[in-house]
DNA sequence: GCCAGATTATACGGCAACCTGAGTAAGTAG
DNA sequence: CTACTTACTCAGGTTGCCGTATAATCTGGC
């Protein structure tokens, strides 16, 4: 097959650099350890714990851009599992505080080192110039479409 | 809730920057006309009508990337909605030529359209030099992975 | 000409990762 | 105390894929 990435349109170039970038970063994590009982979606709490333990499902539902629901999925799949657990606030009985086990603790690293060794893996690829260049121009085009967007939704 | 884009790993700036350009595209077709029974999947199929008419369910599920079962399930929706027909080949009677409709051809241009207008935005946006730029690192990044993942696959 | 094996399309079922909607329990404001 | 809000849970649906299996057809070797 000819490389027909040169025609594509930008649209399709940022999706598989994406899926490109994060297959590099799961094998990562896959690699370290036994951590084979993760799916890439797991990411999504996981990564939150990373910089803050004891969040509430809620908040996390919100910093990843997904529903309750979908969060509260992924949370009771990654306690079974034995990656986290819940505690009640003593603070407001309603809620729940979410911690990592030594595992999950164990995991968040080895995930953070993956993600530093996908970074330094694009500065080595691309020059640290345009490295720092590509990060400017796509904080521009999600913060640039967030304006004309706002009043439109975005597509369902 | 304060931009936190500045901190966030390459990765996920790449998905959603990915995110809001295919929202502005989408957006873009369904408010041309009605073609409000279309979803984003189905532009994996239309893409390739409008530059090859006639072609096979094989060797579209191929282009795309998925596998042949999911290509047909697109091109069910998109008959049963009158956007294309599938007809036999006359030289294969395995096969079936997948053609476009009036109305498939009438969507495939906007969509066209819509797309370029996208790139447009972003050549605006970030200035021709970067644009240009951005599209060259995202080919290095697709390209550089390749190589690597090769040999190990992409992630399940 | 005929059979083995590949190709083309379809049918059926399953799964991941989301969603919406409807509920319960607990807190907060009047 | 009532009315509203917040935090979470439960049930069910959708999208976009995949794997396996089957029937029809084509192709190459004999």
């Amino acid at each position: 097959m000819p490389d027909p990435s040169s025609s594509l349109p930008t649209n399709a170039l940022l999706r598989t650099a994406y899926n490109a970038l994060s297959a590099r970063i799961y094998a990562g994590v896959k690699a370290g350890r036994d951590f084979d009982d993760l799916r890439p979606a797991h990411g999504n709490a996981m990564e939150q714990l990373e910089l803050e333990d004891g969040l509430r499902l809620t908040e996390m539902a919100a910093r990843a851009g997904i529903t309750v629901q979908s969060m509260g999925e992924l949370v009771d799949d990654l306690e079974a599992k034995g990656y986290l657990q819940r505690r009640p606030d003593p603070h407001d009985r309603r809620a729940k505080r979410i911690h990592l086990t030594d595992r999950g603790r164990n995991n968040a690293r080895i995930a953070k080192q993956a993600v530093a060794d996908a970074e330094n893996h694009l500065t080595a690829l691309l020059g640290n110039q345009h490295y720092q260049q590509l990060r400017r121009a796509l904080q521009q085009i999600i913060a640039g479409d967030t304006h004309d967007d706002e009043r439109r939704g975005t597509a369902p």
